[in-house]
DNA sequence: GATGGTCGTAACCGTAGTCGTTACGACATT
DNA sequence: AATGTCGTAACGACTACGGTTACGACCATC
């Protein structure tokens, strides 16, 4: 399927800026965030802005800009990151419309989309069943 | 997430096999499939070939060649194929390990990995409460 | 044993998505 | 005015997917 990372980034973007500012500070910059991922700032931006699409954090310009979160941690779920940050399906239909003088080529594409349909709504589900909470806990429950 | 293709067409080629074969017929070629499912043959059988590897599918050459199923349809379900087709998890974690002097870059990877392990075993029960018996009944309850 | 139809598979191409990187303008604090 | 950061475009490397061509391997049939 061709997995990315990005759920997974979005997530520990996330939890690095709340941690942050629960020990007190206003803002976290991406060159923070990235540097904790180990990945590139411009990487981090652009995750983040689409999360402040979805309204999940606010950003700051100018002189002490950065990220910081717009909701509670505990109310984001990763549905709603997932949702921000994955738009299409996770099943794709054939490229090109099946031959529809075909009884099976004209009953697969209904019949898939129902059943997707139905896959698709318990992963979401069980995707809003995890807040970011419940994640931040994880990490610091790590041995050490 | 790029998603693909290849779940939909590997159930559109069990399913044609499978009524192809309650026509009367022996074996159905990659040729007819391919036909069917508006794509090219080699696609159909290179999904095949995975397929006979689960053991879901028989092959045979030379004249009169082409495929059989190896099991029933009703035995078989959307996991099967799934995971014949699908090697890869859903989610991908870090391209780079992240820092592991950072509290968040050192938990991140074990929590994310719990939280997606849930995730994808929730998947895969709802893929396996399909089967393709089911499939191909709603392929032909299409209204017409 | 020659023929013909089909599988099995390699090779290549176009397209698209992801990720990293550089660059630079916009902006606000100081 | 200077500085630090965001916002975003642009580009390249890499990978996956799907389509296509090509050709050898195989076997039923004649």
């Amino acid at each position: 399927m061709s997995a990315n990372s990005r759920l997974t980034i979005a997530a520990h973007a996330l939890a690095w800026i709340s941690l942050y500012q629960r020990q007190g500070h206003e803002v976290a910059t991406s060159e923070q965030i990235a540097t904790s991922a180990n990945t590139n700032a411009v990487v981090i931006r652009r995750l983040l802005g689409e999360l402040r699409r979805a309204g999940l954090v606010e950003s700051r310009r100018g002189g002490g800009a950065g990220w910081s979160m717009a909701r509670e941690l505990e109310s984001i779920t990763l549905l709603d990151v997932y949702e921000a940050v994955e738009p299409g399906p996770l099943f794709a239909m054939h490229r090109a419309t099946p031959d529809q003088e075909c009884v099976v080529g004209y009953g697969i594409q209904p019949a898939m989309q129902g059943i997707y349909e139905v896959i698709e709504e318990t992963l979401r589900r069980e995707l809003a069943r995890v807040t970011l909470e419940d994640v931040l806990r994880d990490i610091l429950a790590a041995p050490r």
